[in-house]
DNA sequence: TGAATTTCTGACCAATTGGTCAACATTATG
DNA sequence: CATAATGTTGACCAATTGGTCAGAAATTCA
């Protein structure tokens, strides 16, 4: 059948394979990036066999596409959900919160992103410059505006994006090199990761008394 | 000849050359990753043919070995140089500057490393674990000391230090999508960083008062 | 200058890899 | 249960890639 767009009745076993396909291609397209990952490793994690796996994608980066496509609305989404009308310390320290969760949670697709920007975003740089550039700019809007009320210490809201995106992705991205470093105190990563960010970005928001 | 361990008179054209190719090998591995790099084009890069490449260099892995043996002290460097007796906050915010300049100036070098992490750091684990490690354990020591005597404000050294690791090194890595983001606004990045981080760092670590 | 040494390359090899295909196996369905 | 539709695979192909090698070209040095 070969996944072309068309509207096809998709069957049971198409959807169980795609997924298993998707899950397997995530598993080691975040490893090893594109040109890294081979067809076989993916089938191989997958438990199916190469030509089996090009039974249901047209290409390798046919899989890799439908990964990353996938991918940026989920990635998008907490930022989203920035309310102009909460307290903008507690509205920013909670979209950091969901962004450390994320990188808890979904570390695969944090890796995944992280390799994409680091070749250069050869397959999603026009929606970073459109999508992700305009809701950047909405949100840096309302931080900027928090700061003009003098409700939260004036920053350059971009660069105060870019620290949050920073700081929450390095647990996903960096794990290793936060697991081999913490050693024995590996464990409470999460809950010490996120004390500290609550901590620096209050200390940072919070405006000056005066 | 082939690059061996064994000591032997260098010439001109060695020098030269390896430095021809460890320049462009560094611009391909940053980029692709070590999977991903292809000899032809750290050949292309460095305007030699590939035979000429493997006479200097006995295998890809070695350009890659010799890269990343390179890089590691470098990298670390900055982290050695903050001083128990100096003014705390001032030692780190200006450990969080030459770690900001080091991204501006060696962004390969960081996209390598970060690759090379990204992968899991198969060939650097070691080090991790070893060298960065006790490293990181001193400096944190040292900050921990700080706050003890109430020169800073109590933090986790270790996620403090992730952090300044994460924000610095995120301009290098995710260059792209800084640029993306920030449009015409990107000309002053470095500029406009380091007076975010500063001003952040400086919030985080200066005392409460009382 | 001319022999010794170093540098360089075209041609080649074997392994890997993305992708195809004919035929076989399984599952749905009239 | 027979037939059509869907799913699966071994065998194969062409392109890419890491690496070799014999010998040609350039360089060094006595």
């Amino acid at each position: 059948m070969a996944r072309s767009g068309t509207t096809k009745k998709v069957t049971r076993i198409q959807r169980e394979k795609i997924e298993q396909i998707l899950n397997a291609a995530l598993d080691v397209f975040s490893i090893h990036g594109f040109r890294g990952a081979t067809i076989e490793m993916i089938a191989s994690q997958a438990g199916l066999s190469k030509p089996n796996i090009l039974y249901y994608f047209d290409s390798k980066e046919a899989i890799h596409t439908e990964l990353l496509e996938n991918l940026l609305d989920a990635w998008l989404d907490p930022l989203e959900k920035l309310s102009p009308d909460g307290d903008p310390v507690e509205e920013i320290c909670s979209y950091v919160h969901r962004k450390l969760e994320m990188a808890r949670d979904f570390p695969r697709e944090s890796r995944l992103f992280a390799n994409e920007i680091l070749q250069g975003a050869p397959r999603i740089l026009e929606d970073l410059k459109g999508q992700l550039r305009e809701l950047t700019d909405t949100e840096a809007k309302i931080i900027e505006s928090w700061a003009k009320q003098g409700k939260i210490r004036p920053v350059n809201p971009y660069h105060l994006i870019f620290s949050i995106w920073a700081t929450t992705q390095h647990y996903a991205d960096f794990d290793v090199q936060v697991h081999a470093v913490l050693a024995d105190r590996a464990d409470g990563w999460f809950e010490q990761a996120s004390q500290f960010l609550d901590t620096m970005y209050r200390a940072t928001l919070t405006p000056d008394k005066g």
